[in-house]
RNA sequence: GAUCCGGUAGCUCAGUCGGUAGAGCAUUUGACUUUUAAUCAAAGGGUCGUGGGUUCGAGCCCCACCCGGAUCACCA
């Protein structure tokens, strides 16, 4: 395959045959050794000379002024960047002055990474410097980067990006650009891990245990969604990606577990959108004696300890909304929230009343609609927005939660939670069905759903029915969407901004023509 | 899937009424030993997303398609 070389792509090649007959490797095998970052100085460093006389920082070129015979450049590492001073006579003590005039000078470009060694001192300025000693080539990059420039407007003292890194097709095809140029976006990501981080840390402690369960299935149970589809050559048989874990996850209680949980990637056959991936990362725990009130409490706490954690505060700001996240969280059933927002009582109406109830709200409703998927669509239109602040919704409907406990003390009703913040749906829970036969029966429902015509009805999992038999103890099961609550947590209003590597159709290259499909 | 917006130099963008393709940064050459988007002087760099059409002439108008974004519908 030829490929078609920019002006400046040339240039970088000659640069890195030029280096070569420097007898200078422009890819060195060697370790090169680290003493410092980028932010550790910016934060130690106090401008005393004297000290921090001996460091070593290796990253990438960003800049670059070069003034005769002295130069500044910035060098960028994981954790920020650095601004370096070279000076001629300083790297070239002999008479050999090919690696300040030649390398630094004419062979090295933005994006190339060398190691630099020296001391610290401060600019006439003000700015924190490394006067550099010896300095090492490290890499050598062939393409460009995009040139973002931050300045301080000294009249606002507000930070100004010019030629910023923006468009989001090549932000995210080429992510790696992205996070070179961009530290914010850098800075997203390094939250997802704390949350995650966060998040084990406050089930570990409790004793519960993280598992690993198949993401290939032969049967795709535990949600209602479409399934990606795959073949295994060796055993001859067709397999689902998991749409949901909860299925294996309750086998796991079933022999014996206390608590299990796993952060997983799921995979659904739908559309894609703001909030919306084909592959998405769900945490499911699942927790043995508890019910779904215990729950609600556990959860409150751990998020409360997770956002402090990560963010220094439980507060989060989203959309302008001051999300707080301390709890306790308020606790609303489905029909009182229903009530709350509509002023109507539905408590004990027939599927008639509602029915027409909704017509009276001009909210759009077919005859296939049972009563529980009538109160469904009125809380989707009349509740779930107004749902700012942490808010627990319980007690849904029976049709639509096959996997749910009966409730309690309520007809019709499951003993199920969703935590709504900003609006969104970010958790989902049940005291877990643990009675084989009422479980079976269930599942017998979904299959005339699926009768019916309904292709996200559940599929039944006569193993997981057989591990029921066999006995499962009380059980409060949760799930959360992790893509979503990191972007509560980091103000992103895109489901792309919180993944590395979001879902595009496939690159397009020039000449090719593609055949045509279906 | 529907509607709207966008795709022009390595990057960010401008491009008037349809009449020789523009800027800043980046790149190249030169000057400069404490710069701060360094500065100064000069130069090179384009299949205007793809394919058709209208026209004497298309970046611009028309049609189809590709890619992306936003909104809506469905879903978590």
């Amino acid at each position: 395959m030829t490929q078609q070389l920019s002006e400046q792509e040339i240039v970088r090649r000659e640069a890195l045959a030029a280096i070569r007959e420097l007898g200078i490797d422009p890819y060195p095998a060697q370790a090169f050794d680290v003493s410092h970052h980028a932010a550790d100085l910016h934060r130690d460093f106090d401008g005393t000379e004297g000290t921090f006389t001996e460091v070593s920082l290796a990253g990438r070129i960003m800049s670059r002024r070069v003034m005769g015979k002295a130069s500044f450049a910035e060098l960028q590492d994981s954790s920020g960047r650095m601004q370096i001073y070279v000076s001629r006579d300083d790297i070239c003590p002999d008479e050999n002055k090919d690696l300040y005039n030649k390398l630094f000078k004419k062979l090295l470009d933005i994006g190339d990474f060398v190691g630099v060694k020296g001391y610290m001192f401060t600019t006439k300025l003000g700015e924190k410097t490394l006067r550099v000693e010896e300095f090492t080539f490290l890499s050598k990059s062939l393409r460009p980067l995009p040139i973002v420039k931050r300045v301080t407007n000294e009249e606002t003292g507000e930070e100004e990006i010019h030629d910023a890194f923006t468009d989001p097709e090549l932000r995210y095809r080429r992510r790696y650009v992205d996070l070179v140029v961009n530290p914010q976006v850098r800075d997203i990501f390094i939250t997802r891990s704390k949350v995650m981080t966060a998040m084990r840390q406050y089930f570990n402690a409790q004793g519960w245990l993280e598992v690993e369960t198949p993401i290939l299935q032969p049967i795709h149970g535990g949600a209602a969604a479409r399934p990606f589809m795959t073949h295994h050559n060796t055993l001859d048989t067709d397999l689902y990606m998991r749409i949901a874990n909860e299925l294996y996850l309750k086998r796991l209680i079933v022999g014996g577990y206390d608590g299990v949980y796993e952060f997983g990637k799921m995979f659904r056959n739908e559309g894609m959108d703001r909030t919306h991936n084909p592959e998405f990362t769900a945490m499911e725990i699942y927790v043995a004696y508890k019910d779904y009130e215990w729950m609600m409490t556990m959860v409150e706490k751990m998020l409360e300890q997770v956002v402090t954690e990560v963010t220094g505060g439980s507060v989060v700001e989203y959309s302008g909304n001051q999300i707080d996240f301390s709890g306790p969280y308020d606790r609303l059933t489905m029909l009182e929230s229903i009530e709350k927002y509509t002023g109507t009582d539905l408590r004990g109406k027939s599927e008639d009343e509602v029915r027409a109830f909704c017509k009276s709200q001009h909210i759009e409703v077919d005859n296939s609609m049972g009563l529980g998927k009538l109160i469904d669509e009125i809380f989707g239109e009349k509740v779930e927005a107004n749902l700012i602040q942490p808010t627990y919704i319980t007690d849904y409907p029976i049709e639509m939660t096959p996997l749910a406990k009966k409730h309690r003390s309520e007809d019709g009703l499951v003993e199920r939670f969703e935590l709504f913040v900003n609006g969104k749906e970010i958790a989902n829970a049940y005291s877990e069905l643990n009675d084989p036969i009422d479980q079976r029966e269930r599942f017998e429902d979904q299959l005339k759903l699926a009768e019916r015509g309904d292709d996200e009805a559940m599929v039944l999992d006569e193993d997981f029915l057989r591990a029921l038999e066999y006995g499962m103890p009380p059980t409060s099961g949760l799930g959360i969407g992790i893509d979503r609550l990191v972007m509560l947590i980091t103000g992103q209003h895109s489901i792309q901004e919180v993944l590395f590597f979001p879902q595009m159709k496939p690159e397009v290259k020039q000449g090719t023509t593609s055949a045509d499909e279906e």
